[in-house]
DNA sequence: CATGAATGAGACTTCATTCAT
DNA sequence: CATGAATGAAGTCTCATTCAT
């Protein structure tokens, strides 16, 4: 008793420290991951950006392997459910556009953490982490979604996989550019998933084919 | 005369073994990027897979980096010019259907090389070069495209690159999967842009917002 | 206080252990350099050599032209030092018999720093090193030196190149011989500066031209 | 006798062909030692501005090596031969003013050779190779010259090698000045070698140690 | 004789990781 | 816990030399 109540601020104080300096070298690699990329990004570099030494990076992490997932990982588990807290909000509405919503404006402010899922290279599990994150959510929303008729002519994961894809273009667009900002880009992608393009202009025909 | 007739067969042999030898390197460092990914190739890997030695490699290529931009380029120059001639036998036919299902047939058959070029990371330019070849057909075929009252309505370089998004998870799709086959694939991205997903699906109402 | 106390003692180990790893690779490599010359001397003889990994290296020195050219810089500026207190303890005569021979006296021990230097070749600039030094301090010593007229018909400059030129051959000739010793040496050299050669020996005649 | 005069031709024009292909290589051989120094120097550097293959190279020379030591031989023993034809035109005099003056004269005009032999570097027999060359002609003047009891007070071997220092820096200096040409050098070098420096210069005090 | 493609040993350099302090 | 000097494997690139044509 006597000893619990002596070492147990001890014990938390130290905790909470531990916390702090590894929350500060993750944040530092997540920095240098973006700046440079996976191979390219240097332990020294990231323990430099922490103001630590180099040593210390390897009571934290295995390696340097093991920090990059674990930035990507903690990064997307943020995202994703903060996402998912943004779908709950809105009551029921477990719609399309509710999770693209939630999903773009979350992302822009994510951008450095998807660069560094993208620009991983290496394995190509990695690049597809990104991707991964976005699936998950959107598959939720898929399956969680009432049974439409209208759907049955898709093949639900390519579905899945094609509106991944416009939204990771969207998301790498803001690699460079700035506009339009979240909700104009769920607005252009919703209008496209909505109402598709003119048949015309795409068989080149009146009739469909 | 004389000089020529004696001298243009060794001349021809020489090009002709440089030339080979060339395309050997070429195709070992196709392989190996594949792979490995550009970091993780290793110019002995390369060399000892095109059963060459290390020195070798540099008598073609000033340095790994010139050998995996010539791999891209000289890959994707093929395939783009394959996908045009495509579209250009479907006479006037310059639809979006006739572009993505070039862009299927031979890319499927080119898996590789967006492997490459997907798993390089590092500078982000690299990533996209995929990326590009494919916006650069798109793009040229909506421009050629008649224009369309309804198309107004979207920001054009971002609906190129939507559907650019969706074309290259088709491509990754067949990373790991082998079905649907390049025109069951068009079909899905097709069907997509034409009837778009259910309003209720989307928005949750049966009214729009 | 308490902080400054418990800490500098730890940074001045550091440093001392630092310092004396550089020094260690220094000596090193002005063994190897002397040994092998500046191109056929590799880091990897100069770190087996300090017994040490051909990595630390690396954490001492940019390349092996940095450390090269500190071996010389540091090696000459204690020599240039040196020479000139002894020139100065002589107080008021700083002429050339004094210096001179102070310049054998030192370069006596340090005559692997001018094999160092004159074993370098390639760029030229290089090669001089060992020159400059001598250059300078003579050059320092003439100026220095009361106006005499006998002096106007030299053309100054060269004449500390001819002047350069006999020191070097002195140490020079002490690559493969040990005597004479560094007094022997200036009496020698001297004793030509002073006397010069016989008159019929040089042209031939007892009358000059 | 049939046989001779019919094959003597053939076998004198192979020659001279091989002697002519020989010299051209050479001649690269000093040009590009002389722009790069023995290290940096590429055989396909030589062979290129040869306008030959390498391989041809390895067809007149066993290797770099035997190159680099023939262009110095080759150059030097012409150079010594000019020298010594010079001083026996004057008939008789084989005094130091002919030797130094013919020296200078031969050595302006083979400034590039002294650049090869003195930016060689690497194994110090080399750098010497100069020296060597300006000593065998010093050596032999002085031995031939008639017996000088005022020469008895140096070291005859030292004495060379001093006036050989002089020698080498005023061909030293022509790689960076144009002036004073060989016989305003011969001038200035033998004014030295006759008058001497001042004995205030020399000592500091009037009368002499 | 000449050619030049191919070889492969060897040099430099970087950086993830360890460990004594 | 923290430090940072030291390690050494691994990778890139050069170039003298060989040899089949």
């Amino acid at each position: 008793m006597n000893d619990d109540s002596l070492k147990q601020p001890e014990k938390r104080r130290g905790d909470r420290r531990r916390a702090r300096t590894r929350a500060e070298i993750l944040e530092a690699a997540r920095q240098v991951f973006a700046r440079r990329g996976y191979h390219d990004a240097s332990i020294a570099e990231i323990t430099e950006q922490a103001d630590l030494a180099v040593g210390t990076f390897y009571l934290y992490f295995r390696d340097k392997d093991e920090a990059f997932t674990t930035v990507l990982q903690e990064g997307f588990r943020e995202t994703i459910e903060q996402v998912k807290q943004a779908v709950a909000r809105e009551a029921g509405e477990r719609t399309l556009a509710v999770v693209i919503r939630a999903i773009f404006r979350y992302a822009y402010h994510q951008r450095d953490l998807f660069r560094v899922a993208l620009m991983a290279g290496g394995e190509f599990a990695r690049i597809t982490r990104a991707q991964d994150a976005i699936e998950e959510v959107l598959t939720t929303a898929l399956d969680e979604a009432p049974a439409q008729p209208e759907l049955a002519r898709y093949d639900q994961p390519l579905l899945v996989r094609f509106v991944t894809g416009m939204v990771l273009q969207g998301i790498i667009w803001w690699f460079e550019q700035e506009t339009p900002d979240p909700d104009g880009m769920t607005e252009q992608l919703l209008m496209l998933l909505h109402y598709g393009l003119p048949a015309q202009f795409i068989t080149g025909n009146t009739s469909e084919s």
